[in-house]
DNA sequence: TGAAAAATCACCCGCGCGGGTGATTTTTTT
DNA sequence: AAAAAAATCACCCGCGCGGGTGATTTTTCA
C-alpha cells in the first residue's frame, strides 16, 4: 500500500491555484488537500489539515508568503514547505530558507520539477534548483541590508533627494549619505539610478504599490 | 442548439496553461481547442483552427505576445483576441490596443472576469477593465518614448552615465542630455533614479533580462 | 556583560547632472 | 510636396551627488 502527500497551496491567484492543484492531484501518490488564497487562511488550514508538504506562493496580496512561512514554522517545526515564486533572483529566498523553507521552485516549471520538488522535500531532502542557488551565492554573501538602508532604498527608489530622505527620517543629511555608501557597496552600484535597477531585479522593492 | 466558443491560448507557462484551460472547459459553452507555449507557434495554431476567440499571454520568452499579435492581425484582420498580463500599468497596453486588441485581461483575475471577458469579445465588444483604461489615460496621452528615447532609458537602467550613452550611441552628449530631458518630461520625473522606477512601473523595462 | 553590528554625524572635494534656451537636419507621415 | 515628428547639436549655470576619511553612540546579540 502506498504512502500518499497530503499538500496544503497557498496561492492568491485563482489561475495558478487551478493549474498546480490539477498538477498535483493528476499525481497516483499526491493529493492537495485544502487550498488557501491568503497567508493567513494558510495558516489556519495548516493547523487544521497538518499536511505532508506545503506549496506556499512567495508574493501574495496581504500577508506575504515569508510570513506565513515564518509563522508556521514557528507552530510547527516540522513543517515542509516549498516556496513558489516567479523569479529566481528574489532577495526574499535568503529569507523563507533561513526561516526553514525546504524549497523553491520557479513559478515556471515544467510538470516534472514541480512534482519532484514535491516528492523529494517529502523525503526530507531540500529542493533548490542550481540557478537560484547560483544566484543566491552571487547576490548574498554578507549583503543584506540592514532596516535603515532598506528603508532609504526605498525612499530613492520613490525619487527622494537626499534632504527630502533626511526630513522624513528625522536624521541629517550626513547620516544618509553614509547610509547611501553602504548601499551602494552592498550592491555594487555607485549611483543611485543603478541601485534602482537592483533593486527592482533582486526583488528589494516592488513594482506593484 | 447552441454555438460553442472555440478557443485559442497561447501562453508559455505550463501552471497558467492548465489554470486557464480548466477554468474554460468547465464552461459548457467554451472550449480550449489548442494550446501554443509560444508567439510563434500560437500563430501556426491559429492558422489551422482559426478560433473564435484567442487569449495571448502578453510576456513570453521568444516572441512576444505583442508581437504574435500583430502578425496574427495582419494576416486574419477580423481575429479576436485577448491579451492576458500580470501587470495593469504595463506600457505595451497601448501598443496591443493599437494592434487590435479586443481585450486585455490581468492575470489575478477571478472565474467569472475571464469567462466574461471571453463572452463580450466573441459578441464583437471590446472588453478593458476600468482599472486598465484609467491607467491608460493617466500614462499614454502622447507619452510614449521615441526608438531612441526607449534605447537610452534602457542604457541609463543598465547605469550608464550620460557619457557611456553618448558613446554607445555615437551620438554628442549633448544630444543625450537633449534626449533625457524629453525623457524625463514624458515620464515627469526630474531625475535618473525615479526614471528607471517609472520605467520598471510602467513596464516600459522588464525585471528579467 | 562584552563584542559585534547598526546608526548617527562631520568635513572636504570635484564633477556630472538637470534646467533653461535655441537651432538645424533628418525622417516619417499625410 | 508639405507638414509633423524625431534626432541632432551647442552653451551656460549651479548645486546635488558620490567618494574619501574618521569618529561616536546606540542597539543587538551571543
Amino acid at each position: 500500500m502506498k504512502t500518499i502527500i497530503r499538500i496544503l497551496l497557498v496561492e492568491d491567484h485563482l489561475i495558478a491555484r487551478i493549474g498546480i492543484t490539477t498538477i498535483i492531484n493528476a499525481q497516483p501518490d499526491m493529493v492537495v488537500v485544502a487550498e488557501a488564497a491568503s497567508g493567513m487562511q494558510g495558516i489556519e488550514l495548516f493547523r487544521h489539515h497538518q499536511p505532508d508538504v506545503t506549496l506556499m506562493d512567495l508574493r501574495m496580496g496581504a500577508t506575504s508568503g515569508a510570513d506565513a512561512l515564518q509563522l508556521i514554522r514557528r507552530e510547527f517545526p516540522n513543517a515542509r514547505i516549498i516556496i513558489l515564486s516567479s523569479h529566481s533572483g528574489d532577495a526574499e529566498i535568503a529569507r523563507v530558507l533561513r526561516f526553514g523553507a525546504c524549497g523553491y521552485v520557479i513559478k515556471d516549471v515544467l510538470e516534472d520539477e514541480l512534482i519532484d520538488a514535491v516528492r523529494r522535500v517529502h523525503q526530507g531532502k531540500k529542493y533548490i534548483p542550481a540557478k537560484v542557488a547560483q544566484i543566491l551565492s552571487e547576490y548574498f554573501g554578507d549583503e543584506i541590508l540592514t532596516p535603515s538602508e532598506q528603508k532609504i532604498l526605498e525612499l530613492i527608489v520613490a525619487g527622494a533627494n537626499n534632504k527630502n530622505i533626511a526630513n522624513k527620517l528625522f536624521i541629517s543629511e550626513n547620516t544618509v549619505k553614509s547610509h547611501i555608501k553602504n548601499i551602494f557597496g552592498k550592491l555594487g552600484v555607485n549611483e543611485r539610478a543603478q541601485a534602482v535597477t537592483v533593486a527592482f531585479k533582486r526583488g528589494l522593492v516592488s513594482v506593484d504599490e
